[in-house]
DNA sequence: CGTTTGGTGGACCGACCGGTCAACAATTGC
DNA sequence: GCAATTGTTGACCGGTCGGTCCACCAAACG
């Protein structure tokens, strides 16, 4: 009974939440968007709102697909402690480095908008509680697996694990060349998951 | 032979360096600037250049002032292990969580610019720098005291340290309480800085 | 005390911002 | 094929942006 859309929506909010990723939220006009997008203003709002909203749908789709990924890394290895060392290590594992200088997106969403965004504050803290737990999980198992002593607190361990790893990704960031960051990342790895 | 200025060339900045600290640079408007200091806009374009370079100032400001802390907390205890420990714990030294939320001016920037900005990128990466070469001083005056192992490199402990820190930093900018912030903390602290 | 010099501040500018809307196009049900 | 409905588009809106400019003014000097 109606025109039905010409255009792909996961397509279009990949395409946005990469914009915003390159450039931030403050920094991405309106027309930006139409540009990566390929659709007009109207159909942009029709579709999704404003760009407020749009902006959380991207950033929902962003966390969503990363912590897809995040728990696929944790879950399909044959020993968690691997795991966990692949999961701080992972802010060096970039080539290029390109993908370094990008950073992440929540940590990006979050050192800009947190304090004055309550929906991108309450998405930050969801996304972190739910790392924490996946990680979490996994340190019990390497517990489990006897990779790791019993004696530490597994939630505690993941939090030392995530600020780790969100440390790393804030020197990335800076530029700082792809080998002394992997460096830092075994120094880290070594330190806060022992025994191997 | 000409008129003196009527205000405090430091006291602007600070107060300007305090607006983009709350807010943002992109979220900063010349009427904010124009609030903050007090001064008209052509006073401020005269006296400090456009926006960008005023943030420019604004944020070395900031640089040097907090470099300076850093090196005096560094140096002025008797202990270097405990100024070491003292320097991963700082972002959790905050009674009531508002410091901690606010973040550091030099990281908040960093994620906000640095993909874009070259020179906030190269104020980034002196920052980095500094800031590591005065904790490996740190690290090997520990060590000079039998408090660290000497088996360890102190800059590469010092960029361990640093990332620590960085990551504490995004995990209080979550809004993490500050009793988790402080325990995350410490555990960090413990496994980076043993023989304590 | 008058002239000169530079500081001050707000009116003003063009550009661009996010957002709206009406005219038009494509599809469906009858 | 026609009416109804929804998607699409870009011209257009008021507001705000960063930045400029100039009339005014306070101090310094002869």
């Amino acid at each position: 009974m109606a025109r039905p859309r010409q255009f792909d929506e996961e397509q279009v909010i990949r395409a946005v939440r990469d914009q915003f990723w390159d450039a931030g939220y403050a920094a991405t006009s309106l027309e930006d968007l139409v540009r990566v997008s390929g659709l007009g203003k109207g159909s942009l709002y029709g579709a999704f709102g404003d760009k407020h909203r749009l902006f959380l749908k991207a950033l929902r789709e962003y966390t969503d697909t990363s912590g897809g990924y995040l728990r696929e890394m944790l879950t399909s290895a044959p020993r968690a402690l691997d795991a966990l060392r692949a999961f701080v290590m992972a802010p060096a594992n970039d080539p290029g480095g390109a993908a370094a200088r990008r950073g992440c997106l929540m940590a990006n969403s979050t050192y800009e908008l947190a304090t004055s965004d309550p929906d991108v504050l309450a998405e930050a803290r969801r996304t972190y509680e739910a790392t924490t737990a996946l990680v979490a999980e996994s340190v019990g198992r390497a517990q489990d697996e006897g990779d790791l002593p019993r004696d530490v607190d597994p939630v505690e361990t993941a939090r030392a694990l995530l600020a780790a790893q969100q440390g790393l990704v804030f020197m990335g960031r800076t530029g700082l060349d792809i080998d002394t960051l992997t460096a830092t990342a075994r120094t880290l790895a070594a330190k806060l998951l022992p025994d191997g």
